[in-house]
Order: structure tokens, then sequence, then C-alpha cells
DNA sequence: ATAATTTCTTTACGCGCGATAATTTATTAG
DNA sequence: CTAATAAATTATCGCGCGTAAAGAAATTAT
């Protein structure tokens, strides 16, 4: 490695002996140029340090290579790991992803846009909001880059839509519920972030009925993000309430569900599906720490991999230049079953 | 809002009646400019959309108004948290934060430091993967850029750390835990990532110590950032050996404390400082998830505020241009008593 | 070998803005 | 009202690179 600093592309191009636009050219796309040149050009990159400087390719090029990743909570290990996951897979494709949380607030989640548009990226994953998004303005994102959706719809936005097939998930919770047991009633948020959460109930309903069971639906107050906290309180209040007309329960989410369960513990009810048990509690996610949940929680795993995969997937055809009509894809969940129901 | 789309600062200076530099200026600084000549400035703000291109601007100062920061696992909660506190930090004093997770791997971390490098930081906070890191490329990246560390510290690297205190964490809950019932035993990772557990156990051999008590000591096997799992079958290993000579554990973090509380429920050993418990729990970090334990988990609570806060503010003084010597900021814990221990 | 084709070099311009110097205009002090 | 000061204007350069056109050189095909 030399000690000769090189300050630009000028330079570089005169150390490694090849002319600036050739030099430009490869590091647009090294199978550009012809293999003795790409040679010279990498044997000059070994010697001297040189990258190109980005905010001036960014300025020149019509396209950069960011894409913006965009969750509604990164501080919820669910959306951490979808970020995670998503990440990694930009970065195997050569592109430079950028994570932005909305905190859960709808004008972080609009200036987040803004400023990512100003970013020029090549495209973007969004975990919108739910129904605490500007429609409007997520649109109005969509329509400037190419953008695909994940976790929570908004639907014909963007280019595709990947997220769960919840009247999956919960018709398979609600059938196992049903016949290991007691037909479940359901412990949900009453105006949930997530518009999975409103899919998740509907569902539920629906599975009851086709099982022939009464439903019982118990919508607690609360909003924001302490999933777990709202879960808490709201499980004192229904464990206390004695409406309850099953013995088994059926969250909305996982974390509601470990809130819940933390409820049982406070109020000295067993948990679990053993024998001696007084409630049986079940989730909806596979969250991070649901195996660690005392009993731990039986639950739905969504399968973050494969939503992650197929949403890069889906979006670099995209940025590929393929041109294809608006999708939905909806990926099944698989039970868990852990010893909480 | 007119139609007319400004397309460079050219354009916006003749429509708002103000020359070019001065709308430069303007945008540089607000303050920078006369009153009267800012009122003409904002009042075209409001008709005409116009921002500043970020590429041409960075391009050209020599200082962006970019700030890093980087975890080592964005995955947890408890960085999750750090990062979503520095943030908004660095928002409020108008700075563009970019969060980066290592994820755990060196080369992650250093392909990081890489490209903010790039990027031309006004300053990085930065908390490093501990053992895992590359000392040589963090110290390198730190004579660059203006950075401070925190959670886990790296010798003289950096403008200062800001982290806990250590050994008045483990000492404050270790006297808890002898006045309260039993002496502890302490439940670690044989090679920790992260250099606060080292600090830790050696905390507790001098706690114990000085209380009289003769310490025990538990390194279980385990690599990377799956703590709770690593935390439940060290767990299982622990309490089937026969060899704990207390009913009190002491775990170096609440993740592990978390695994290992469902260790304790899988071998139907029931933890609390309860009467008729078998066993008493108790972590370190206050980690989001340890009030909704079975049974809360008794922990020490980290400040993640103030010592985000600490964190920002120190790194500002020096963008801002101060000048002041390495510092080390170790920050109080305070004793969070939950039922677990 | 010669022609056809591909690739590279040279030259030149543009992107959008920061920065500077010299000049003009506006504001404040006396 | 004039001088002193502050602020804005005009003009001009530079940043580092993308890109385009025209011609030279190297490669491939015939």
């Amino acid at each position: 490695m030399s000690q000769v600093k090189i300050r630009n592309m000028e330079e570089f191009a005169s150390v490694s002996g090849i002319s600036r636009p050739t030099v430009s050219k490869y590091f647009n796309d090294p199978d550009s140029v012809r293999p003795s040149t790409r040679a010279k050009i990498e044997a000059a990159l070994e010697t001297y340090e040189y990258r190109p400087n980005i905010f001036a390719v960014n300025q020149n090029r019509k396209q950069t290579k960011t894409v913006g990743i965009l969750v509604p909570y990164l501080a919820d290990p669910v959306f951490a790991e979808f970020a995670r996951n998503i990440e990694q897979r930009c970065v195997e494709l050569g592109y430079r992803p950028t994570i932005f949380s909305s905190h859960g607030v709808q004008q972080t989640e609009n200036d987040i846009l803004d400023n990512l548009l100003a970013l020029k990226p090549a495209g973007a994953l969004l975990a919108p909001l739910g129904r605490e998004s500007d429609v409007a303005a997520v649109r109005a994102f969509c329509d400037e880059v190419p953008t695909v959706l994940f976790d929570s719809n908004i639907a014909d936005t963007g280019l595709a839509f990947c997220g769960m097939d919840n009247p999956q998930f919960t018709r398979l919770i609600v059938e196992y519920l049903c016949r290991s047991g007691q037909p479940p009633c359901f412990f949900e948020m009453k105006t949930p972030a997530n518009p999975n959460a409103r899919k998740r109930r509907q569902s539920y309903l629906e599975a009851m009925r086709t099982l022939g069971f009464e439903p019982q639906v118990f919508s607690v107050a609360g909003e924001g993000w302490h999933f777990e906290e709202i879960g808490r309180q709201g499980g004192h209040k229904v464990l206390t309430s004695g409406e309850m007309r099953t013995n088994t329960v059926l969250c909305s989410n996982d974390r509601l569900a470990i809130g819940f369960i933390t409820a049982c513990y406070e109020l000295g009810m067993s948990v679990g599906r053993a024998e001696g048990c007084a409630i049986r509690v079940a989730g909806q996610d596979d969250h991070p720490f649901s195996r660690y949940t005392c009993p731990p929680l039986t639950t739905i795993a969504q399968d973050y991999d494969t939503v992650s995969k197929h949403a890069v997937a889906t979006l670099f055809r995209a940025i590929e230049g393929e041109e294809f009509p608006y999708e939905v894809n909806l990926f099944e969940g698989k039970l868990v079953m852990r010893d909480s129901a």
C-alpha cells in the first residue's frame, strides 16, 4: 500500500494508467470494461487507497445505491429482526441500506419519508405504521421511489406487499386450541396500530363460527407500542371481570400475550396446557422472546426470512427494470407448540 | 404552494428575490442573514418547494450534518433503546443520525466504520462490539471522526466514554441480595462479548469479599448474542449440577437472567423472594422485558437516558469546537426491586 | 492481411452548491 | 445628514464525478 494519497478519480486514473472516464465506467460496473483494463485498475486499487467520493457520485447519477428501510418501531424485536434480515440481503446485492424507525409517530414517519426522498434511493422497503400512517404521504413517496411494503399493508400502494396470511395464521391456532381444549376467547387492543390486528380479529370470528363455537372478544384500552404493559393491565381487567367463558385466551400478538401471562402470574393463575393449570394463553408472531416466557408461549411463527426474502426480491426485480402488476404476497405461518397452550 | 418546480438554489434565489450566496448562507444558518431577508426567503419557502440538494451540500462542505450511530446488536432491545434515544437527541440538534448495527460480527463493524468514514460525518457515537472489536480499526476511525464511545469501552479511544459504573452496579445488588437472603452466586458467560461482563464478575468477587462471603462463579459456555438461550442451557447445567451452594443467583445481565428463569421453570423450580420459593434470580441492566418475566425480574436499572444524554452532549461539545481531555463518565444504576429476588 | 467491431482516450461540459473577493446597497451611529 | 458599519450582490472559481462526442487504438471476424 503506497503512502501517496489519492485525492480524486483523476489522480487514481493516472496512477492506474487508465483514463478517467474508463475508470468511472469501471466503478459503475466492473464488467463493463475489458478484462485487461479491469485488471490494471484492480492492481492499482491494491496499491493505492481510493474510493469514489460518494457524494459526487450520488449527485451525478440519477439513481443511487441507497435502499431505505423503514419500520414502525425498531425497539420491537420483531421489527429489529426484519430490519436486520432485509439489511443483510441488500448489502449482499451491493446496495447501501439505511434503517429508519418511525417510533410509532406519524410525523416521524412522514419526516423520514421526506428525508429519504432527498437521498434519491434506488428503492425502499417500508413497514408502515398502519392506522397511524398518513396514507397520502406514503402513496406520494411510493410514486417517486420504487417501494415494496411489508408487514402492514396499505392497499394498492407501492409495487407490492409482502406479509402474513392473517386468516391462515389465526385459523390454524384457533383450530389447534379448539381441538386441544376449550375454544379460545380473543384478547386484543381496542384501537390497534397495526392492520394485521384487525384482520386477526376478523379471522378469529370466522374460524370460531366455522367450527361452531361462540366467539368472545376482549378489546382492551391502550394506545401506543407498549404492548406488554397493555397486555398486562388489560389482562388484569379481563381476568378479574369474571366475564371469561373459557379457560383459553388467544392474544392478537405475542407481545400482548407476554403481558397477559405476567398478569396471570400476578393474579396467581397458573398458565399452561398441563393438567391443573388454570388458563391457557397463546400468541401470534413467534416473537424472539416467546421461547423464554414462563411457560414458553405457544404461538404461530411468522417466517421473517421468507417475507424479507420475497420483499427484497420483488423490489430488485423492479429496480432492475422489470415491470409487473401490483402484487400481494401472503405467507403462511407455522404452529409452534410450546407449553402455554 | 406554486406548481413551479424549483430545480436548484439559483432558481429558488431568483423567485425569493435574494441572491444565491445569501440564500446559501441562510440554509447554512438562518440567523446569519438579516431578519428582513430571512423573512423573504421563508416566504418563498412557503410558496415554492425547495430543499438544497443534500449531495451537493455534503460534497462542498467540509463537515456534513451526518452523525453515525453504531450499536453491536440492534435486535437487543437494550441497544435499540440506546439507538432510539441517541437518534432523537441528534435530530433535535439539527443533525441527521444514521443507525448501524454490527450484528455481533467484527467484519461488519469494520465495514460499517469504513462506509461511515466515507460519509464524512460530523461525529459518531459508537458502542463497540467489545471483545470482538478490531481495536486498531476503531482507533483509526476515531482519529478521523470525532467519536464518543458508549456502553462498551475501549481504553483511551475516541473523545470520551459514557457508560455504566459496573462496580457500583454489582456492589449495589450484591449488597441487597446479601441482606435480604442468602449471598448470591454469579452466573455469566465464559467468554462474554462485552467488557462490562468482565468488570461485573470482578466487582461481584470484590463485593462478596468485602461483605465477608465466599463467592461462587458459574461461567457457562456459549458464543454470540443469543444470551437468553445461553442462559437457559447454562441454567439447566448449573441447576442440575448440584454445585450451587446458595439459593440466590446474580446473572451478569438481564438477558441471561431471562433464560435462567426459563430454565428454572422447565426444572419445576419456583423463582422469587416469596416464602416457599426455591430460588432467587437477579439480573443487571433493566432490560425492557424484565418487567414482564414471571416473576418480574429484580435488577439494576441502567439509566439509558442519562448515558445517551451525556454521550450526545459530549460529542457536540467537540463538534462545536471545544477541546477537552479524554473523559470517562460512569453512571450509577438504581436498584429495581421486583419479585424474582 | 484487411475490414468490422469493440474499447479506450481525449476533450469538454454539466451537476448543484460552497466559498471568496470586489463592489454595491442598506442600516446604524454620531 | 454624513460617516461608519453591516449586509447583500455580482462574478467567478472549485469540488469530484457522470456523461457525451469524436477520434485513436486494440481486438475480433472475415
